[in-house]
RNA sequence: GGCCCCAUCGUCUAACGGUGAGGACACAGGAUUUUCAUUCCUGUAAUCGGGGUUCGAUUCCCCGUGGGGCUGCCA
């Protein structure tokens, strides 16, 4: 099956178009098939510079990337393919669209339109007073043709309209709505050629999916109202219609259509904030798609091995970040730890030059890679590791765990005795707790009492990775100092 | 206003016309004998309303209601 994804370059990829991409993908790649990417710029003063390479980028990024279309290739934006050209504006360049929408006007199936803006302008302000549905009242098609001939000898600007049949009625199947019914006279006489010499969505895109062979157009329910036009225009030009496809939209919290105003709307903007690929497009496919199964993380393999429109949902989805953040969670547990330790350092590397050569940067690793949920935390967590953490009396006291302020300096000073005479070839994580547990049997102290003002000492956070495991990591002379100048700090405070 | 689409926990969703209406996120409680996190267990929580059809409707039909989309020489 040949799909496609045909965005307009009018700024960064949407999560929604890449949920739309992601589909046609799935179903291209599933039935052994291809998927294009084309670029709908037939707007001239919506397109929006650098556009398309942000578009492709994004979608390199996640992982779809087109068989056949606008594509990336060491940096730079190419086309590729034999049914070319892929982007609309060098498509209008060989007069394609011209053709087609004169050979409507022979077929008696489209007409030209002199009508002004202000006219039509003119025209709605009035049909809404009158509470009837803004519709082009047609004055142009009942032009004697001798009029028309002057007007197009004289050079008036005008566009080409499509003569929808007002007395038929149009019905379809959508691959997920099923059948749907329109009556023709609710079908506006939709421009088809701007007087630019520009065709409108509803031609190019016909044309367009007809040349380049697409068996399948998916797309958001916002087309689903225009489809009888592009049946119709299927049918005029005498070529077999794909079949279509339109996904629910993606929500705002409030159930309107996902908007810049309430939601990061950007594929780039998840990016920047550290989602992997994996995870957006896990999530995305999960918003109005399930498998039937309670499996919940999806790689893209497998979501092509799984993915079917029939388990499509109909109504919209509401794009809510929560499920977003654990997912992130789940996959980055899933990275094994040297892989994730490795993908870590230069962030951490950044902040900490040493960690770049440090030997035992995985066991430091392995320690957060279960705390965490984006790789740029990573040098905040590990900190402590590469640089003397700052320690107050206040943070190595704990109401909770019963630390008080003044049992510190002998709680220290119990901590020091303990560990000092542990060996550095019995530096483990293990020995450590069963030497702290030994002087808690001792009955003065409780485990917590021990532990966190260890632990506190040790990395100056409230929150992290276990005292023995930290202590572990950092060995034993710096565990040892940082626990003595802990007891000088608060010595000096009593 | 007109046309079209949609309707199960707060959110994402499952359920040949027969289920105690299931799962996941979030939330609450608990366990994993130090914090945070992870993991595990438990709990709160839903079929929009009204009519039909049927022995039996979340499921099929109709009418409401609610929400959304479209209504541009935008896509």
């Amino acid at each position: 099956m040949r799909t496609r994804f045909a965005p307009s370059p009018t700024g960064f990829l949407h999560v929604g178009g890449l949920r739309t991409a992601l589909y046609s993908y799935l179903l291209a790649k599933q039935t052994g098939g291809q998927f294009l990417l084309r670029i709908e710029d037939t707007d001239q003063e919506r397109t929006v510079e650098g556009a398309v390479e942000s578009i492709v980028r994004s979608l390199a990024w996640a992982g779809i990337s087109p068989d056949e279309g606008v594509m990336m290739e060491d940096g730079l934006v190419i086309e590729r393919g034999s049914k070319g050209p892929y982007i609309q504006s060098r498509r209008q360049a060989t007069g394609i669209y011209r053709e087609h929408a004169e050979q409507l006007l022979a077929s008696g199936h489209a007409y030209r339109c002199f009508c002004t803006t202000e006219r039509l302008e003119e025209m709605r302000r009035q049909q809404e007073a009158r509470k009837q549905a803004p519709m082009y009242d047609r004055q142009c098609l009942h032009l004697p043709e001798n009029d028309v001939k002057r007007l197009i000898e004289a050079g008036t600007s005008h566009v080409i309209r499509l003569k929808v049949p007002h007395e038929r009625t149009i019905r379809f199947d959508d691959d997920i709505r099923g059948t749907m019914t329109f009556q023709g006279h609710t079908v506006d006489d939709q421009v088809l050629l701007k007087s630019d010499g520009f065709p409108t969505y509803h031609l190019a895109h016909v044309i367009d999916d007809h040349f380049m062979d697409i068996d399948l157009v998916l797309r958001g329910e916002e087309w689903l109202s225009s489809l009888p036009k592009h049946l119709l225009l299927f049918e005029y030009l005498d070529w077999k219609a794909p079949r279509f496809a339109h996904v629910p939209l993606l929500l705002n919290k409030d159930r309107t259509k996902l908007s810049k105003r309430q939601n990061a709307v950007s594929v780039e903007e998840y990016i920047a904030k550290g989602y992997l690929p994996e995870v957006l497009l896990n999530f995305l496919a999960m918003l109005g798609w399930n498998p039937g199964t309670t499996q919940e993380t999806f790689s893209l393999p497998e979501l092509v091995e799984q993915f079917s429109l029939d388990r499509v949902q109909k109504s919209g989805a509401v794009f809510d970040l929560e499920k977003l953040d654990w997912l992130q969670g789940q996959w980055i547990r899933k990275i094994p730890v040297t892989d994730f330790a490795e993908r870590i350092r230069p962030i951490v590397g950044k902040e900490y030059p040493t960690a770049l050569h440090d030997a035992d940067f995985e066991q430091k690793a392995s320690l957060i890679h279960e705390r965490i949920t984006f790789f740029h935390e990573a040098s905040a967590m590990l900190g402590y590791f590469y640089e003397e953490p700052g320690i107050t009396t206040e943070l190595l006291a704990n109401e909770k765990q019963k630390v008080k302020p003044e049992e510190l300096p002998t709680i220290l000073t119990t901590l020091l005795g303990i560990l000092e005479v542990i060996p550095e070839k019995d530096w483990t994580p293990e020995r450590l707790l069963t030497d702290v547990k030994g002087e808690v049997a001792k009955g003065t102290w409780k485990l917590g009492q021990l532990l966190w003002p260890l632990r506190s000492a040790l990395t100056g956070l409230p929150y992290s990775p276990g005292a023995v495991e930290v202590a572990a990591a950092l060995e034993r002379e710096k565990t040892l100092a940082r626990l003595k100048r802990a007891r000088e700090i608060v010595s000096a405070l009593s």
